[in-house]
DNA sequence: GGATGGAATTGACCGTGGTCAATATCTAAT
DNA sequence: ATTAGATATTGACCACGGTCAATTCCATCC
């Protein structure tokens, strides 16, 4: 009983405050974009003091996991929707709307990495739970005879994950990034995911 | 003509205060780690003013590109004189002195990550470099029989990259870091690099 | 309707990376 | 030697994330 009770204490105040902030932040990125995002600017259009701001986030970082998080979240929606892909071709397909967004922004791209895993198991971000989301995602989509079956589907959404960030990586740098995005990602996922057919 | 005549100008001085002021670093790092690296530190021990450190280095980054860069070569050095290995167990303990280094600390991990490819054509970083280095030695490691031929070495080498980048990440990961690193990667290389004769 | 104690909020303050106009130093031409 | 022009150096200054002791707010109990 005393955990509820210890919980509920002046929740409401504290609730409402926690959305200011995050509806001013939301503001402030459609102005400004995230790189822009100041933490002062936040606080003003939330009407609250700094000190308040961390006392609701750990630091910057962990508001931009939360909005980042939800971000990716309504785009793991749009693919849950989607039939699973048969051919490595409908896979970047339907991969290319989160590619598209961790590949619009160098800071973005750099946050989610950085939250990708849980940095502790106490507090799982909201980016390392879409993580995980898209993990499995991945999984039920490589779990299909259309893929290669001699190892697990596991090992192969984690492949698929390693690959997509090694194409964005390299989609920001200079030196490489004069293929697009999809041709990248397609002899990467041909090679992983169908083995043995193609010679070359 | 003029090329010549610019870059020779002033370099005397120029090139001492640079190397000052990296020695100042290198001492600092060892002292405090390079978590603990202060630009302030770096210049009270070079005797010089912070501007001055900001006319040599465009950002703190660009320090610890230079330094990392330098280690990273070390290690590369070691990996070059190797012999090329001829199963997946031997090239993971081959990899091991690059993984390990980069496994150290996450604030490194961030920088190679962040740095590894070049921001722009013009100026590629020393990590950068070394990844360009790595990549050349991954290849001739791959051009091997011992490894599946039925795509090209580069892409293989990109492969190696990537699953190691991956492997060193979910290393930092509280909900993925009870496997060893050399444990982690053996699933990845296998498959990536043997696939077909495993099962299940 | 006080009194009490814990939780939320405040804002002055700090640390650190990075800037820039002013200054000092160097090179080369006369 | 002098001077002009370029280059290197300086350090006060700023921006911005983050801290914390002090204060306000609020639920609860008598």
């Amino acid at each position: 009983m005393q955990t509820e009770a210890m919980t509920k204490a002046t929740q409401a105040r504290t609730l409402k405050t926690r959305a200011r902030l995050l509806e001013a932040a939301r503001q402030a990125v459609e102005e400004q974009g995230y790189p822009g995002l100041r933490t002062e600017e936040v606080v003003k259009r939330a009407g609250t003091a700094k000190g308040t701001f961390f006392a609701h986030f750990p630091d910057k970082e962990a508001l931009l996991d939360h909005l980042i998080g939800e971000d990716i979240d309504g785009i793991l929606e749009e693919m849950e929707a989607l039939p699973a892909p048969k051919t490595v071709p409908d896979l970047i397909e339907s991969l290319m709307p989160l590619v598209t967004y961790m590949a619009q922004d160098r800071d973005i791209f750099d946050v989610i990495i950085r939250r990708s895993g849980a940095a502790a198991i106490e507090e799982i971000g909201p980016i390392a739970v879409t993580f995980e989301r898209q993990f499995g995602i991945f999984i039920h989509w490589l779990s299909n005879p259309a893929f290669r079956q001699d190892v697990s589907p596991d090992l192969l959404a984690e492949g698929v994950q390693a690959f997509l960030v090694q194409a964005v990586a390299l989609n920001f740098c200079a030196l490489h990034n004069t293929i697009a995005l999809p041709d990248r990602l397609l002899p990467y996922l041909e090679a992983w995911l169908i083995p043995g057919p193609q010679s070359s």
